[in-house]
DNA sequence: AGGCTGTATTGAAGTCTGTCTATGCAATGT
DNA sequence: ACATTGCATAGACAGACTTCAATACAGCCT
C-alpha cells in the first residue's frame, strides 16, 4: 500500500503536510495514544532482541484476548512484527516506524535544519 | 497541572514505562491521533512564529466548532499554546513536547545511549 | 489420535470521539 | 448602546474504541 512520497521532506514543519501523509501517520499515532500499547511497545523495546507474548500477557492485568487485540494494533500500524517459533509468538519493534515519527516531530520545532531522513 | 517526573529517563527502551507516565504520553500521542490534528500541527508548525486561527480554519473543509475543538484538544495535551490578541486568538507550537515525545519514539530504537532529555 | 497450552478471532456491552447546529462571550467599530 | 465579527462552549448523535467471555486455531507431547 502507497507508492506516494515519504520521499525527502518528512518534517511536520517542512510542508503544511497533504491530507494522504496525514491520514498515515495519524494511523500510526493513534496506535501510541493508549497507556496499555505504550507500555507493551516499551516493554518489546527495553528487550535486546524480542519478546514472547508470553510475557507481556501476565504484565498487565487485563485478559489474554485484550493484549492480543493491542498487539494487533501495534502491528497493524507498523510498529512492531511478529514471529512464530514453535508453540511461541515473539514480538520485536520495527525502528524504521519510530525513527520516522521521531524524525517528524523533531522538525515540528521549527527546526528548519534538515529533518534527516 | 502536573508538577511529577519526566526527570531523567524519557526512552520508551530504558526503562519499562510506568503507567503514570504511560497515561501521560498516551494523552499526547492520542492527539496526534488524528489526521485534522496533525494537519493543523502541521500548519502551526510551517509559520516562522504563530498562526491565526482565522488562518487556519478556512483551510479545512469542517465548521468552525470542529477546528475550535481539536485545537483544544492540541493545546490541553501540551502540544501548542494560544495567545488572544485583540479579536484574533494566535497558536504556536510548544516545541519542549514535541521534543520530548521525539526523544521517547527515538529510544525505541534499542539504541541505547544516552536518550537525550 | 487425543489432550494440553499458547495465541488469535468473534461477538457483544459500555465508553469515548469527531462532527454538527445552536448559542455564548470578547473585542472592534459605528 | 448596538450591531458585527472572531472564537469558544454546550448539547446531540453516529461511529469508533476498549474490554470481556466464548470460541477457534496452532503446535507440542504422550
Amino acid at each position: 500500500m502507497s507508492k506516494q512520497e515519504g520521499g525527502c521532506c518528512e518534517g511536520l514543519s517542512d510542508a503544511p503536510l497533504a491530507e494522504d501523509q496525514a491520514v498515515e501517520l495519524a494511523t500510526m499515532f493513534k496506535a501510541l495514544g493508549d497507556p496499555v500499547r505504550l507500555r507493551l511497545l516499551s516493554l518489546i523495546a527495553s528487550q535486546p532482541d524480542e519478546v514472547c507474548v508470553c510475557e507481556l500477557t501476565p504484565a498487565f492485568e487485563l485478559s489474554q484476548p485484550t493484549i492480543s487485540h493491542h498487539l494487533k494494533v501495534l502491528r497493524q500500524a507498523g510498529l512492531v512484527e511478529s514471529e512464530r517459533r514453535g508453540t511461541w509468538v515473539y514480538y520485536r519493534v520495527r525502528p524504521e516506524t519510530t525513527d520516522r515519527l521521531a524524525a517528524v516531530l523533531a522538525t515540528a520545532t521549527g527546526d528548519r535544519r534538515v529533518a534527516a531522513l
